[in-house]
DNA sequence: TTTTTATTTTAAATTATTTTAAATTATTTT
DNA sequence: AAAATAATTTAAAATAATTTAAAATAAAAA
């Protein structure tokens, strides 16, 4: 049942990005559909070196350069999210189908947690009218302690 | 009149420094407290490069390695606040007796404005409460386009 | 003042990411 | 279906931000 939905996620998934390539004239290289399966396999947020070593260690292998690139697509068109929690690198993760979070980060093991409260759509639009803007997206993240760091 | 304010803004967080420093058994050194001088001269935003060069434009030249263990001091002690909006590099901005406040960067020119919404607290004490945490910070920015570069 | 030891500096090292140029391959044309 | 083309992949080099290491300097302690 779990795995169902897992495929059909999937399938819905590829389906966009064959649109969005299509759309853009870019080429359906079998790269960008490993990686876009590689990253829909993945539960939780992850980093470019990351899946690097994982579709290394599974049969499939690309290089960095084509991580890089087709990121940077699939953020496009909205398939994965990017976090910068203020470590060196970029953090990522699948977003459709996913519901609309933000995180909490753990300052002690760096752990990561996901919330959601309906009040920042209403500090988004108090905000696009104080500042006379158009939000197209927005990160919300709150640092601080587990608690059960503190025993 | 401003310039009187500014004076007392900046022997208060010289104070403040002066303390943390003395608290932690660090030395005061000359560098220190120019660096802190520069920044609080400094409105908005800045990153390191940006504070090497103006520091070397006026009177007085320190090394980017002393800017960055000097910046670290001072974010420990909250003189000093970090961002990471997504491009490469950190920004940093003042704190001591600025109102706390969140961000809007313009996705087309990068401009960065400022707000304050009381309900971030509200969903902070929520989040506390829903994910048994205790939140020491929060990073909130919404990303979008300001109205005037849409004509 | 001399000694001790933290700090500063310069330079090299590291890390994340981007660029380049050659090789490959998806797509278009024939 | 084969050849032509142009986008993509790749590995390696380049870059940018930051960190580290070692020698030089200077603040604080004796």
């Amino acid at each position: 049942m779990k795995n169902k939905k897992q495929k059909d996620t999937f399938d819905s998934v590829k389906k966009l990005f064959t649109e969005y390539l299509e759309g853009r004239g870019h080429r359906k290289t079998p790269e960008r559909f490993t990686i876009l399966k590689e990253i829909y396999a993945t539960e939780g947020h992850f980093d470019i070196e990351t899946l690097y070593i994982r579709m290394k260690n599974n049969k499939y292998r690309v290089s960095r350069a084509t991580l890089y690139n087709t990121i940077e697509l699939l953020l496009d068109c909205n398939l994965v999210t990017k976090h910068q929690f203020g470590n060196n690198c970029a953090q990522f993760e699948r977003s459709f189908k996913f519901k609309q979070h933000d995180h909490f980060v753990c300052l002690e093991d760096g752990k990561v947690m996901e919330f959601c409260d309906p009040r920042i759509q209403e500090i988004q639009k108090a905000v696009e009218e104080l500042l006379g803007v158009d939000v197209t997206y927005h990160s919300l993240t709150f640092y601080g302690k587990c608690k059960k760091e503190q025993e």
